[in-house]
DNA sequence: CGAACGCTTGAATCCAGTCAACCCCCGTGG
DNA sequence: CCACGGGGGTTGACTGGATTCAAGCGTTCG
């Protein structure tokens, strides 16, 4: 991916390549001195938690490398996953006094680590970072609620299409001709995509099962799904256009 | 409801009863003057809508009295309805330039229109409200999650509760021992109850007449609804505590 | 190597959707 | 006054899509 791999610890956030595709880019030049003195970058491994539902909210993390799931639990077992979250995000931050969701590294990465004490000192005197934080909510809010009606209104096969057609899209929008356009990565185990879509692993399965017989689809591995017929998928997710 | 029926057009702040439980809380008193050149209070007609999802986001609406649902329609005919929003919340408020979703009331009443424009205006001037923006963003957020959990993981009995608990707790907690809280008000079609839990109003009506059969509710009216066993309403909805 | 995990597939089940009929209420207009 | 129509709601019979349960396979990893 197209980031550094800083060292852990203290960084220079002159030096991100990431910076301007973040929230960090609302900061002038001399400005990410004082950042820098607010962030520390640390490795994650896969499968760890930042944080949990219910855990003081002391820190943000804008992702720098890998991927995250966000979701929530209840106590008899079931979860939905609400979002995953690639670099250049930031998640965990809040004004609430707990994290109101999880958050877990679907691989091994890094991410910059700041206190949302930190995020209130700074926006409290650069405007541009309220301003900007408040668009990353407005746009949280507007994905959420576009996955509040595949949730409540798609069936199976509408489902998975709509988040195969999102993959395709973002590994073109972030990747272009870097990467192999036809050949998606994906991380994540049937059981998150379940929890993601509101359905169960052997729906999930089934459906990728339908599209490999279709030809709309090649399974290559457990993590990479080749798009055979890309207007194909698109068809089914018209309505959503 | 408790809340001035102003006159129409323009008011006075200063005056409004509602504002200490709004976003407009943030002014300190010579700043109302201020807030008063940028609104203005308009009656609103049940069924109709104040805006569509991409028409150009010009205003903002502070709801003062009535009550309102955001949805989105697909161009199949599907919807899925986000929230039901009540007096005291503001909506429309976007860095986009268009909204996201739709806007139409369930009953009459008024609203406090401002200028989308005014507030970034008001806000630039003005951290307290921006920070206030960024709080009610991230509570919009974490409704929408929990309610994300609702349509991916709940069953249709659980839905039904769990709508039907919202509204006890909100009526409880909103107007105490003014009214009769085992009676709830709930000026919602079934239809809009099935759009917004992702059922159809078949179902709704049938899980409706379950519980009655039950003795855990009574359905006194169209728009009126007794709770007869509240605990057993909790129960059922135990996994979400 | 064995155990655990992740994934797939099949068969049976069931919950919610679909389709259809009917009711009630209410406003309209002959 | 009643007839009519339409919107909203309910109920029943049937259907079907997704879940559940169960078995089996491949891969990974201690």
């Amino acid at each position: 991916m197209g980031c550094i791999k800083a060292e852990v610890g203290k960084v220079n956030c002159k030096e991100c390549e990431l910076k301007d595709d973040t929230i960090c880019g609302v900061f002038k030049e001399y400005e990410l001195d004082l950042l820098n003195q607010f962030i520390e970058k640390i490795p994650v491994k896969k499968g760890s938690k930042l944080f949990k539902e219910g855990d003081k909210a002391d820190f943000a993390y804008i992702i720098s490398e890998g991927a995250f799931m966000k979701y929530k639990v209840h106590n008899d077992g079931r979860r939905q996953i609400m979002a995953f979250t690639m670099p250049g995000s930031i998640v965990g931050i809040s004004p609430f006094e707990e994290y109101k969701y999880s958050l877990q590294a679907l691989l091994d990465g890094y991410v910059c680590k700041i206190k949302n004490s930190g995020v209130e000192i700074l926006s409290e005197q650069n405007m541009e970072l309220q301003k900007k934080i408040n668009e990353f909510l407005s746009y949280e809010l507007d994905k959420t609620q576009d996955h509040m009606f595949v949730l409540g209104r798609s069936n199976a096969v509408e489902k998975i299409s709509l988040f195969l057609c999102n993959i395709y899209d973002y590994q073109n929008e972030y990747f272009g001709k870097r990467v192999n356009n036809d050949i998606l990565f994906i991380p994540i185990r049937r059981v998150d995509i379940a929890d993601y879509l509101g359905l169960t692993t052997e729906s999930v399965s089934r459906v990728f099962a339908d599209f490999k017989k279709q030809k709309i689809i090649d399974i290559v591995d457990r993590s990479h799904t080749r798009i055979l017929n890309i207007d194909k998928l698109r068809a089914i997710t018209a309505c959503y256009s």
